[in-house]
DNA sequence: CATGAATGAGAATTCATTCAT
DNA sequence: CATGAATGAATTCTCATTCAT
């Protein structure tokens, strides 16, 4: 956890490295970023342990460093899968429709995206929350000029009129806590409802609800 | 962390303990959960040393076990306390008021919370996404029954037309959701934004921005 | 054995550490130097293990690294204590007596240095052939200027004729190699004599050989 | 580096091993022996790796592995090679010519060999200083009979009063010891002169004053 | 010949924790 | 109360080596 320069380069860069493209490569190394990614959303990366990760593959432990040189790199290039996804939605918004489609469109894909892969949305939390240590040169860079772009959008439709008088970059801030919060504190949403997002009708309700407290609020309209 | 019974009947049950009684013990003591707050929201369980967090506390490693048996003991003793400090807004939400003043007090609450003690919250943020292997039989019961208590606040609100037809469960979830994020994300709204809750207009934006969502939406009425 | 930087410096500065004067800690310390001097001398940096040395110290491998952190810090104190005992024979090296003297007393004085401590030598001779990674720097300060006011001690006597014409600096590293062959190179002296420098009579005949060769030569004069 | 015994026979006895007769397995052989000792010298017989030399020798660990079925076989062969080359100078002194012009030739012998092959000479004296636990049978017999050999030249030269009273043995030792330290301690005179073999003129004065020392000694005659 | 996959035996640390003083 | 000693259990990572293709 060390270079941190070092682990951002090679989140950036995807290093070719030697012939690393059997099939069987491959396979295994995805066998284990999803192991890893149970465990790291689990037990944090300090509490993962590469034993635990390699069993969750059913993996040895010395033949999951033949894949991943170090516990870092394994980790690293969890985060860096995730990144990609987690930013994905965010690019689709578009001003060409109107806000609420758009909107709508985009809490959608978020939910989707905490409802499919809850588990990388707890690794990017637990990132995010000890201090984005690894990831946060990306978030300078690359989020934030994406969040930019995105607020503009948000800007043009407020002075078409289309969209109350928020805050474009706090409304979107909104949005990523409404929608991820049912991934990364579901255990606390469990414990209290006895459901989940893997509960359809649950997973219905919650996106309505976000939807329609975000874009009409909870006071009634006249 | 091992027998997860034992710890949270240590958590429910205050032990007396063997006379605690001395104002340096008690000095001691706070000055040493303070310390584990911020190393335990920096470095989750285990990525917190004893040793770190003695040396955040200018103790020595023995004079911390002195005081706290072991690292579990520690870290249920800050969880303790947080979640008496999570809890205490929630039991103030009243049906006296009306809505609009209540929910704002709420988020007003909650966003202090987050501004006041953010590494509170990241503590917090870390064991439930965790997966609350500690506190769960808390959330179960007394967190269970508060929100039941205060959603029917927010149920008869809507029988008397003072609330639109939101789901009242779902929509408290939203209020943690937003008013957390800017203490357990902030390292990421920090490098998107430059900034955070210490800054005053900063602050002051984000709660107002949220009470307008959560009450109005985004949506410009009429 | 990465920041060789850190590494001199801490062979320079005696890092006074945070209490470390209790009779015991000394005690052990000098212990696990000794031993640690043992096995490096046998096995090099690298083949050495700090449970051999532990072993050797008659000492659990846990305990050895509650007084040194690491192999690397340990190495280094091996290394610190040698460099002092053998700049100390060089430092005595005078003009005031006639050369046969001087010269005779320093040569001497290395030889002692082999028969007394075989295994430092070998510790420096080792860590030299290995490219001098850490004691670098000091050689080319510390040593470098002692050697300089040596060789012109030398080329005084040169000039009052009581020396031919020899190199004064090569001449010390003749000196330097006959002396601390007998340590270094000790096991292949043993297999070709059966003896070394613990026996009485051949450590005589080294030393006498030694100095005779290097005095007089073997073409004898005249 | 466990079985001596076995190790001591394939060192004497060369075997024929299944077929290599390639002029390929002969190159890359010779490259791996050559890689390895520039490894081995750096890094002693513990600390170097096989991926360490594979590299150094532009082959993959596994090939390397192809040509030699183990560290241990390698190093063997390295040292096997070295022996020869050390050893040849030393036959080829004779009683024939007079002393002052054996003695030389000899001293220039064990310098050509320092100045050209001073890894080797590395290698062989880490085998030695670590307690030359391979090629000590070789010392005992070879070794010891061949410097047997040539002591009793050294002691004819004596009776004829062309050499003086210089104990025969340890003056080879001497000249072993003058002649290697150079490339041997090589950094070590680096680091004190900036200077080493390499350097003509260096090599030249080295050469000189080790001759004119050992045959004449430093201190003038008449 | 050569390469990818897999494995087992260490080795150095780290860390919580206990014991003594 | 506080500090120095000591220990045992993990844990990451390195490396030689073997297997299969």
């Amino acid at each position: 956890m060390k270079s941190k320069t070092s682990a951002v380069k090679s989140l950036l860069t995807e290093e070719p490295g030697a012939g690393r493209n059997t099939r069987i490569q491959a396979q295994n190394r995805s066998k284990l970023v999803d192991a890893a990614t149970v465990v790291f959303a689990q037990f944090g990366y300090s509490g993962a342990t590469i034993e635990k990760i390699a069993r969750e593959a059913s993996m040895s432990k010395n033949n999951l460093l033949y894949y991943f040189k170090s516990k870092e790199e394994l980790y690293l290039t969890v985060l860096q899968g995730i990144m990609v996804r987690w930013l994905a939605p965010l690019e689709d918004l578009q001003e060409d429709m109107d806000p609420v489609a758009e909107i709508s469109a985009y809490i959608d894909a978020k939910f989707k995206f905490s409802r499919m892969q809850p588990l990388s949305s707890k690794v990017w939390a637990n990132e995010i929350i000890s201090g984005a240590r690894i990831i946060r040169p990306l978030l300078e860079t690359q989020l934030r000029d994406i969040l930019e772009r995105k607020t503009t959008v948000i800007k043009a439709w407020q002075d078409e009129g289309k969209i109350g008088e928020i805050h474009p970059q706090h409304f979107m801030f909104l949005i990523w806590a409404v929608s991820q919060t049912y991934a990364d504190f579901s255990s606390q949403i469990d414990a209290v409802t006895g459901k989940g997002l893997k509960d359809k009708d649950f997973y219905a309700d919650a996106v309505e609800n976000a939807k329609r407290v975000l874009l009409y609020g909870v006071i009634p309209r006249s």
